[in-house]
DNA sequence: GCCTATCTGACAGCGACTGCCAAGTGTGAT
DNA sequence: ATCACACTTGGCAGTCGCTGTCAGATAGGC
């Protein structure tokens, strides 16, 4: 029973990494399932343990936190972000830049209908919003030095003009998939960016 | 139910009135002080009651949450942000009525040493940004109708670009206070936004 | 002085989350 | 096969924010 078949991704995949991996899924699956049926804030810890088939400690012990159980790649994004706008080409401006990142984030979702439920219950739910928003700046503050070699030079105030560009990007895509949602998925994300950031560019 | 006369003119208010304000501001200043003394989330509810000589029942009673400690005018900022912008002249633009509503809720805090001291802790402490960012966004939404009217029209998209208006707007004075803040109160809030909105419009 | 409206504190309880400890299970070496 | 070790799991108690409830104190109007 030893030597099993090595998974793509090179990792070791011992018998523990399997049931981990199970269990993972499985809170995850049903997680997300408790929560588009009854609500985020509904929905407790315990019930999503027991019909897990898991205990409330081992349940924390895999995601730390109940907002963890929504982002599967939750710091995925951030990583995925900064590889995105540090391999745009070097003549790239800032605004290609950031929206090249954006596109890429967007990327990650599975399914146009995983995203929509996502998104939905990411909008409709004060707690989540609060965790979401307060995620993304700490990637904004991340991006600051990447960012800040793309525009011009002499910014003088601590980074403020850099700070403001990107905030501006995250508010485009917030204002972006809040109207997505809003239109139930109709029409491309990434259109409505552009309309966004035209109107307040323009 | 009974409203009796609140007015500033120091009218005989009943005792209970004053009792209720006089630990109202008692509970305050122990929160304020205990949460620059050692942290947010290091200051518990039970050692403010103690130290402010309530139960920790009658604290909740006054202010509903732990947030709540810090934002005496938390919702005052929406009203005079609405209000604010509402009053601006028929001819004024969109951008200039948005500055307008930032200004004035800036020019709410008593000193600026107050306001610092505030701004400091909001933007060191996680859950408190969390918590402040998810406040203003329902103040963003509640401007929208209000924007909309100075916003050129056909806007179909669901009010996506008035929403992105907003929030680039919010997002400069986040950009803007959290670099007045990194500097330690050095000059005006309003410059930084300025120069913020003049970096993202270009 | 009495009755009512309001306020207060104590207690119990919920939900998210953590530390701790004992028991179970896979793994590698013998 | 066996043994020791590493890792994982579940239960229990406890913290912290927060809420419902209920008895008792206090101010107000009559």
């Amino acid at each position: 029973m030893k030597q099993e078949a090595k998974s793509a991704t090179g990792a070791p995949t011992t018998l523990w990494d399997r049931t981990r991996q199970l269990a993972s899924q499985e809170i995850l699956e049903t997680a997300l399932r408790l929560f588009t049926e009854q609500g985020y804030d509904e929905t407790t810890i315990a019930q999503i343990a027991r019909e897990a088939g898991v205990s409330q400690r081992t349940l924390f012990r895999y995601f730390g936190t109940k907002e963890d159980l929504l982002g599967d790649g939750q710091d995925r994004f951030g990583q995925v972000l900064m590889d995105t706008i540090s391999e745009q080409p070097a003549d790239a401006g800032v605004w290609e830049s950031l929206r090249a990142g954006v596109a890429a984030v967007l990327a990650l979702h599975d399914s146009r209908e995983h995203a929509l439920e996502r998104f939905r219950l990411l909008h409709n739910t004060a707690s989540l919003r609060a965790g979401w928003l307060e995620k993304r700046l700490r990637f904004q503050e991340n991006l600051l030095p990447l960012v800040e070699t793309r525009m011009d030079a002499a910014t003088g105030n601590e980074g403020a003009k850099v700070r403001a560009v990107i905030a501006t990007a995250f508010a485009c895509l917030d204002a972006a998939s809040m109207t997505w949602v809003a239109n139930d998925g109709k029409g491309e994300i990434m259109d409505l960016y552009d309309e966004c950031l035209a109107a307040v560019r323009g």
